[in-house]
DNA sequence: AATAACGTTTACGTTAACGTAAACCAGGAG
DNA sequence: CTCCTGGTTTACGTTAACGTAAACGTTATT
């Protein structure tokens, strides 16, 4: 039942050749995601894909990659945000600085989220405390009625 | 040094009539947006300034509106879902249904906030983990190269 | 050979929230 | 009368992140 393509790599040159090849129908089935956003998220260089003669190969590193644009999505980030997460990520030119400003630009978006946490927080207790007004003008207003009820 | 246009009314029919009269600058100006935002929110229907002639009018109700506009923008609302909040805000249909609806809507928001909060967190504390493995590699690395520095 | 299943490129369409002119009116100053 | 300032409408432009064809190229199967 596995999807893979072709047959995996053992690659001489050591380490972990776990290297299983996806097609880009696999990709979007396992992230639930359209085809054209994979193609577009290649587009933008977010994705780099072998080829097989026109078709794309995805790679385990290639979910890696995606996994990280979806996360980035869904912490508000734009694509292009994404992208610079990703290229910090990348263990390409590991140097330490780029790791820090990686934390720094995320703890940025860490301090927007707790600010909206807090105006949220506002907002209801200002909303609850209307409604208790409202309920209490409902009873008074039903008592001026005697008991309509 | 009031920046109000006319005169001030002091309607016959009670309540509080501190209606000061603002120009579309004078709220471009207060609330940092531009004249082209304010018209565009009174298209998208948030706004209903009366006229003078041609010339928009706007009241401290309509201040309101555009604060809660505004704070919608900040929470990551849509013009048309702080439509919708405004509407229900509003007591003009005022059952308390509605404000009920309204402290549901703003929870849901309160979820999606909190679950990013925590997916923040998770990206942070595999940074700082990834960085600790990072600092032991340099350093092993230096110890390596016999205190290079 | 024909059909299906899956892939590719190219390119125009879509929504949101305005930006950016262009063209025009109204009224007060000089 | 002319110019300025500030307001108005109409309408096309812009960015982001894909959606939605259209047209076409592989295999593999029937």
């Amino acid at each position: 039942m596995k999807k893979t393509i072709g047959k995996a790599q053992s690659s001489a040159d050591g380490v972990q050749a776990v290297d299983e090849r996806y097609s880009i129908r696999d990709l979007a089935k396992d992230f639930a995601v359209t085809t054209r956003a994979l193609r577009f998220y290649e587009e933008r260089g977010l994705l780099r894909p072998q080829r097989k003669g026109q078709s794309r190969i995805y790679s385990a590193a290639d979910r890696v990659r995606l996994t990280l644009i979806l996360r980035g999505k869904r912490l508000g980030f734009t694509l292009d945000e994404s992208a610079e997460l990703i290229a910090m990520y990348d263990p390409s030119g590991n140097n330490a600085g780029q790791l820090q400003a990686l934390i720094d630009k995320i703890q940025e978006k860490q301090q927007r989220i707790n600010a909206q946490k807090r105006e949220i927080e506002l907002m209801l207790s200002d909303l609850k405390e209307w409604e208790q007004r409202s309920l209490k003008a409902l009873t008074e207003l039903s008592r001026g009625t005697k008991q309509n009820q």
